[in-house]
RNA sequence: CGGGGUGUAGCGCAGCUGGUAGCGCGCCUGCUUUGGGAGCAGGAUGCCGCAGGUUCGAAUCCUGUCACUCCGACCA
């Protein structure tokens, strides 16, 4: 914009190159840094922020519903991990082994968890007798490791943080119940404190998670149209509990195999907020999760007084907000733009002019106009701000969706919209597995979900032309 | 795992027809500044990714290796 701007590294715009973009915002906003070891990410203190609000809402939401929290080991023994034939045939090409112990090697090798179903049944195997003790409702917070061959921040890493419920039921059907109740708790922290609208829907038995029966996901669209699977649902049936012979005593009197979930958020959500709010200026946060909620920047600090106001200030607005006053040794213009690359919400100018009025000057991350508010007024207004901030941040983000989502009538309509158009394709589905991979093949598509909002878009498979069964999504996703 | 690109100061880069390292920003000190990325003066910072080789001499040439990155295949 002005000529100042030349001496400082800007972001790349993300029109020009969007991987570029998230990369320098991961960078600039200071959250993420890259490791010693290959492939991970070391979780910085702004970063680290931000999750400690994921993880404080989820937690609770988590607690709302019942599910108490416990803290599994690292590793899990070979044999445990081999004793679910689709679970291990999932994971087995990118799980991390320790051989060696000290100096000795280990009898049999340890893996270091890439999630922890195995763990959980082993456990459930031994502390279960009854259905009076039905369901147990665990969750954990923790970091697992996938050997992954590419890895970006957040997206995708060798090693990443995030919860794993794990919960066991006397029936199928509570069950199944519990797998739609935690991907609706999904849905409501994506859409209520995320401002990222989702789709809810279930995976195809290509897609699903190895070892389940179904699996439920929500999907969100990033700027440049790609889907980014934000949650994950899965529902087991007996699989598991069969392979590790966890049983109970039911109600009449006989030994049955419990039903069991697994649910889990990572820090990936971290880059779905990024590249789902982000623009060419850096990070925009939903308020809800955002370390700093306003920022007070004095004008003319040096000044008498003009600290001593700006602090006051932070005092009296603390009640309402996570507020902060920036009153490092740099130039008002220097700090606007450092905290509108780190995307907080409210920015708050006070200096020497406004103090003589008793009023301040207020100004959004997302529209940049200035607004004079008058000092008694603010702690009424600043929730009202961040409230609008949030629906404003969600409304253009399901504008945006919706923009990008077309509807393929047929199998020429989907190669072209594959091929020209960056978003969603809705189209008929018959259920053949054959015709997913040949979009997957020849459209470049992978199918993200069957939405459980169905839509009748026609009678035929949009690939095939057999009778359709469903209505399903593609797109590219991370 | 295939194809491309890049490793030189905290960040972005130059130097690569071999002679022992430079620029901009940032950082430190001082003064002046302060309502959209301040100015002047002074200062500090490098195993040139790593390991071999060629050479009197390697950031530069050769070989290998590691890491990062982008595009595909796989996954949260």
């Amino acid at each position: 914009m002005d000529k100042n701007k030349k001496m400082v590294e800007a972001i790349t715009p993300m029109d020009e190159d969007f991987a570029q973009w998230y990369t320098d915002i991961v960078r600039k906003a200071d959250l993420a840094a890259y490791a010693p070891v290959r492939g991970c990410m070391i979780v910085r203190p702004y970063g680290t922020a931000i999750w400690e609000n994921i993880h404080s809402i989820l937690d609770g939401m988590f607690k709302a519903t019942g599910h108490e929290n416990v803290m599994m080991p690292l590793f899990i023994p070979e044999s445990l991990l081999q004793k679910e034939k689709d679970h291990v045939e999932g994971f087995a090409p990118e799980v991390a082994w320790v051989t060696q112990g000290g100096s000795e090697t280990l009898t049999e090798r340890l893996c270091v968890r890439p999630t922890s179903e195995t763990l959980f049944c082993d456990h459930f195997s031994k502390v279960l007798t009854s259905y009076r003790e039905l369901p147990m409702l665990y969750n954990q917070w923790c970091s697992v490791v996938r050997w992954e061959k590419t890895t970006r921040p957040f997206l995708r890493t060798a090693e990443f943080f995030w919860q794993e419920g794990h919960t066991i039921h006397e029936t199928a059907e509570e069950a199944k119940e519990e797998t739609r109740r935690m991907l609706e708790v999904y849905t409501t922290f994506c859409e209520d404190y995320l401002a990222i609208p989702v789709i809810r829907g279930y995976k195809t038995e290509r897609e699903k998670f190895a070892g389940a029966e179904f699996t439920q996901s929500i999907e969100a669209m990033m700027h440049d149209g790609k889907a980014l699977q934000s949650g994950t649902s899965h529902y087991f049936g007996d699989g598991f509990s069969r392979a590790f012979n966890v049983q109970f005593t039911s109600r009449n009197n006989t030994l049955e195999y419990p039903h069991q979930t697994s649910w889990g958020m990572s820090t990936r959500i971290i880059g779905a907020i990024i590249m789902t709010h982000g623009d060419d200026d850096g990070l925009v946060l939903p308020p809800a999760i955002a370390p700093v909620q306003a920022v007070i920047i004095p004008v003319a600090q040096h000044k008498e007084g003009v600290l001593e106001r700006a602090f006051g200030l932070a005092e009296e607005l603390r009640s309402v907000c996570r507020v902060k006053v920036d009153d490092s040794d740099h130039q008002p213009g220097w700090k606007y733009s450092q905290h509108e690359m780190r995307g907080v919400p409210l920015r708050i100018e006070l200096g020497p002019r406004d103090i003589e009025k008793n009023q301040c000057i207020v100004v959004s991350r997302l529209g940049r106009e200035k607004h004079i508010v008058p000092l008694d007024e603010l702690a009424r207004r600043i929730p009202e701000l961040l409230d609008d901030f949030h629906k404003e941040l969600y409304n253009k983000a399901l504008a945006r969706r919706e923009s990008m989502t077309y509807v393929a009538a047929d199998y020429d309509a989907l190669l072209e919209l594959a091929d020209t158009k960056p978003g969603f394709i809705k189209s008929m589905w018959c259920g053949d597995e054959a015709c997913e991979l040949k979009v997957k093949e020849e459209a470049g598509l992978t199918s993200r979900c069957i939405p459980f909002e169905q839509e009748q878009l026609g009678e035929h498979c949009a690939i095939c032309g057999g009778p359709a069964k469903c209505s399903i999504i593609w797109g590219k996703s991370y």
